[in-house]
DNA sequence: GTCTATACAGTGATAGAC
DNA sequence: GTCTATCACTGTATAGAC
């Protein structure tokens, strides 16, 4: 039995190894281990090796995020589309037991060697969340500090939740963060 | 020349370490490199190895903010209690320049390693800060929900701060965070 | 206590057979 | 495209001289 893969079937499950056991601990073989894939096809697909396949995971990432978050806070109505931001978020942190690949990269000395990618994916978001806020009818300076509010609570949010071990913390977090976007708003 | 150590000299050398490149890309010869203590001195004091470090390492984490924050929290003046909270964690976590390294362990597989120490910690930070507001006039539930939001908003204020490498992000976060807990209190 | 030497498993990476 | 074999190197850990 052998299975014959394309670059964008391995990208994702790459993602969930980076995501789960972080950037350095993230070995060949313990990919090879989980997958399936030998180092000859790694290599095939990704000849810079494993920093090749972080970046490639993190572009991916950021493509999801562009396209399921950022342009509906951008382009759509405002109070849904912060709305579905909050849902579209617990779904996708699957209610803290999925970490953000991006913002575990940005704790540790793996900061440096993505450096752009991490800062433009916190950048876009906290833009276009105050996009949206700025057009439900806040004021810029406050739609700013509220959307780095949200944008850092859900980060926190993962963290705590997954240091206590406890996925009702994320949910009720997501949800006293939204009533702070909330309130501001006429 | 030859420096001979003691134990509670090294921790805190160790905790820098742990804390800039993660427990998993933190090598003895790193370590080795960075302090000038050698293997033999490190396994002398640590027999354990590179868990027992860790493991060290956390423990005088944990116990400094036993001391600094969360017994002012539980005991003191309640207001004033926060308050040096804020200005504390402000001035521990060097505005954003230094992570929290439990957040940052709960983050990928080094979780699993320490989950008690981990988690101990987050509980102990969140019921010293709920009995802080809930002496300041707040009820129970409220203080609880509260207490959760003030110590996720510090991690998410690091990992954002971190992300863009701002410091400004990180103040104004806490500035946030410290109005939103102060909002409730009579 | 500290140092040097060393063991040996695991690392990222490459080359060539298929 | 995938596999296996192999490379040089670094990882943790140990032992023994000083």
């Amino acid at each position: 039995m052998k299975t014959v893969y394309e670059r964008a079937d391995i990208v994702p499950l790459l993602a969930e190894i980076f995501r789960e056991l972080g950037y350095a601990a993230t070995s060949l073989s313990r990919i090879t281990e989980r997958t399936g894939i030998g180092k000859g096809s790694l290599y095939h697909f990704f000849p810079g090796g494993k920093e090749e396949m972080a970046a490639a995971v993190l572009a991916d990432v950021d493509a999801w995020f562009e396209h399921a978050i950022y342009q509906p806070l951008r382009r759509d109505d405002a109070r849904q589309a912060v709305a579905a931001m909050w849902t579209n978020v617990n779904d996708y942190f699957r209610s803290g037991r999925r970490i953000c690949l991006v913002g575990a990269f940005a704790l540790d000395e793996t900061r440096e060697r993505f450096s752009s990618a991490i800062g433009g994916y916190f950048i876009r978001w906290i833009d276009a969340l105050r996009s949206a806020l700025m057009r439900a009818g806040c004021a810029e300076e406050e739609a700013q500090v509220l959307a780095e509010e949200g944008v850092a609570g859900i980060q926190g949010a993962l963290v705590l939740s997954r240091a206590l071990d406890d996925t009702t913390v994320f949910t009720r977090s997501l949800e006293t963060l939204a009533k702070r976007l909330d309130a501001v708003r006429r």
